[in-house]
DNA sequence: CCGAATTCCTGTTGGC
DNA sequence: TGCCAACAGGAATTCG
């Protein structure tokens, strides 16, 4: 699942070969991509319209055209290919950007979840869902300040790090790496965890991703290849995926349990806090 | 207001 | 080997 690792990765790529080109239309196969725009009013907003840069926040690709933004979340499986004219559709495809030169931009999702949003370009960062995201790893305003008034709840720490509008950009991914880096469990309730923890969250998070973005991110099962996007840091993972492994650091075995709702990788040795 | 559960979706996996 | 239920999960929505 591309998190925002992976989306960095997307929006590189993808930024040489779709900026200076202005769409004509969308071809929207799967309705509710596009919600809650109808399919011909988000083809018809976007006909003439220029992309002039790729930005990212969080896991949200952002087209900033020229009165509009295109807002885009892969979700879970969510890819880009680039097309000409004669591209055959493919298995999953569920919205196809056409531009006035005959080429195309392919979106093919194989669970649907990905969503397809325009926005004002003047005010789309002041309205939801862009609006209610907190601070990226690495931002110098997230700091052990910030963080531990965004702590007080009582939810699992693994809970609090999904949340986009605390951290952004972590996924299951990411967050069980940055558990495991911070010497914390994934259970323990986020308001119990010390200055000295949330300074190391932070910490973590910070060199956790860079260093993911850094490889191209990664690229497991349900997340791979588009437009030559194969990321590395799978190989570098340390407790994700890696049940009934020793671990790295201590060489006890590896953990899996459920926390969040979500398949949660850690080692009882390693992270106590 | 808070947090947990549900919903969306389909390919893959695991148990029998 | 084949079948089918369970599973995977980000974030919006619903529920208690």
């Amino acid at each position: 699942m591309p998190e925002l690792p992976e989306v960095e990765t997307v929006r590189r790529t993808l930024a040489p070969h779709v900026i200076g080109r202005t769409f004509t239309k969308a071809d929207v196969k799967h309705v509710p991509m596009v919600r809650p725009h109808t399919p011909s009013e988000f083809s018809k907003a976007l006909a003439g319209q220029t992309v002039n840069t790729i930005n990212r926040l969080g896991k949200y690709l952002i087209f900033e055209l020229d009165t509009l933004a295109l807002i885009v979340h892969l979700r879970m499986e969510g890819k880009f290919f680039l097309g000409d004219k004669n591209a055959p559709v493919r298995s999953h495809e569920h919205v196809r950007y056409h531009f006035n030169d005959g080429g195309s931009l392919i979106y093919d999702d194989v669970r649907k979840f990905g969503t397809h949003t325009l926005k004002p370009l003047a005010t789309h960062r002041e309205t939801p869902p862009l609006s209610t995201l907190g601070l990226e790893p690495g931002d110098p305003m997230l700091d052990v300040d910030y963080l531990i008034s965004k702590l007080t709840t009582t939810r699992t720490i693994k809970s609090a790090l999904l949340d986009q509008s605390i951290i952004l950009g972590l996924g299951n991914i990411y967050v069980d790496e940055v558990c495991f880096c911070a010497k914390i469990r994934p259970t323990t309730r986020a308001h119990r965890l010390t200055k000295t923890s949330v300074h190391r969250l932070i910490e973590c998070a910070t060199s956790v991703i860079a260093h993911a973005v850094a490889l191209g991110g990664s690229s497991i099962r349900s997340y791979t290849d588009s437009l030559g996007v194969s990321g590395r840091f799978q190989n570098e993972l340390n407790v994700h995926l890696r049940e009934g492994e020793p671990c790295l650091v201590c060489g006890e075995t590896i953990k899996k349990i459920r926390v969040a709702g979500r398949g949660t990788y850690y080692c009882r040795r390693c992270q106590k806090a």
